[in-house]
DNA sequence: TGTACATCAGTGAACGCGCGTTCACTGATGTAC
DNA sequence: TGTACATCAGTGAACGCGCGTTCACTGATGTAC
């Protein structure tokens, strides 16, 4: 009674092409939407229009514009984790602090490039959609390469990171849990430096994107490489920066 | 010719006061709706239902939803400004690094407090309206006491700030205004750690506002708590921080 | 290989909703003489 | 102080729009015998 083909992908019926073909062409139709009009203003009848049909056709695709939406969320955060992870990919393996730059610069161009896709993302949630849990599992995506960096900075041996604040009181439990994904026996001093190199980094993209920096910085890139090797010597990759 | 009650307030007629009030109510409500279903949900429409009007009498106080917008993005601007202000006065002139800590304390927690407003200003842009230029005004309230706090720190004497980065480079005119902003002296790379401070501020808040902690950070107060102090001695405000 | 039935994709019309904005109007408030 | 006119606030109806979703339907594709 076992299907004996179960590990050939059963051959592709016309029908599950062309289904395959429309939910991507669906998706891709209503990334150009979210691109122009963002993500409040993204329509089911504006994508349908562009597609050439009818409103309601799109329902034999995605149950509902919450699904689609969902849809394009995952597509963002993997958008973002892949060009994290071709940065670092296309650097072969080279020292923890190059390898943050790369992350770093990699994640402002694609925010860059794709600001709503950003802002679906990592700006304020579009009110009445509930992201299901299956988002979060790609939301990490882009994370992993920054903790591999601190993994792998942590195995070269033990690296000076300032300040050491000490006790960390209730905070522990979170750290080692965070430790453990890494894989590895990151200090906690250096993951607290993670963390808000993490954060900081969004941060300024997030400011950047948003025009909160207009009238404080003028020279933008000049600014986010040199706060990101500013990072990069609080988090201990200090050495092969060039301080251009 | 000239006015003889110029400095005098003109006594307010009936009509004026009115209008006063009722364009308060208005705000009010607008505010309530945006509490509620956020930004880009908030429509004149519902305001004025609240308010027991008929939709095109808001039209007497507002020329249009946009600038109703307007209207809540100052306000909103100026609470968080306010709410870094009094967290100030009310430790009458302590040292910088408890200020610091008290206006990124009372930063978060106002916008705890005000989740859509906040989103309104420091998440994604609505849709579709563009901020007129006043609003800028408001927006740099919020950054005098964090600008103050750095110079009087620059004033107390010349602090040691890690990471010293060398040669700024392009961003060399920007820290220049800054620092003039400020109206101190304030060294470059205490205004480079004051950035970033500022931005990692943001991003925290952002970040724990829009979820993207609740599989990382349980204990968020403490750790908001942690990376506060850590950039207090980044700061070089160290001194007068007890760790708890 | 051919036929009978089941599955599925896409249509077109409709439901019910809410929105921003305009406009001619009534009645109250303010102002000038 | 009283009257005549101008200003203003609020009404109610309407315009024109777009939205998400449902539903009965036709015709094509797939499947079982």
């Amino acid at each position: 009674m076992v299907d004996e083909d179960a590990d050939v992908p059963a051959p592709l019926t016309a029908r599950a092409r062309a289904r395959r073909e429309l939910t991507d062409a669906i998706t891709d139709a209503a990334r150009r939407q979210l691109a122009e009009v963002g993500a409040p203003g993204l329509s089911l009848r504006a994508v349908a229009r562009e597609l050439g049909m009818v409103s309601s056709a799109i329902y034999r695709y995605f149950p509902s514009r919450d699904a689609l939406l969902t849809a394009l969320i995952i597509d963002a955060y993997d958008a973002v984790g892949a060009a994290a992870e071709t940065a670092v990919a296309g650097l072969g393996g080279s020292d923890p602090g190059s390898r943050w730059m790369a992350v770093a610069h990699a994640v402002r161009g694609w925010a860059l490039e794709h600001r709503h896709e950003y802002a679906l993302i990592y700006g304020s949630p579009v009110p009445g959609y509930v992201a299901p849990a299956e988002t979060a599992d790609h939301a990490v995506r882009v994370t992993v390469p920054l903790l591999e960096i601190l993994a792998d900075a942590s195995r070269a041996g033990p690296t000076q990171v300032v300040p050491d604040l000490g006790d960390l009181g209730r905070l522990a439990p979170d750290l080692d849990r965070l430790a453990e994904a890494a894989g590895a026996d990151v200090a906690r001093p250096l993951l607290v430096a993670g963390l808000a190199a993490w954060m900081q980094l969004f941060g300024m993209i997030s400011f950047e994107l948003y025009g909160h920096l207009h009238t404080v910085i003028d020279d933008t890139d000049a600014h986010f490489d040199l706060q990101c090797r500013r990072l990069a010597t609080l988090l201990g990759l200090g050495e092969g920066l060039t301080k251009s």
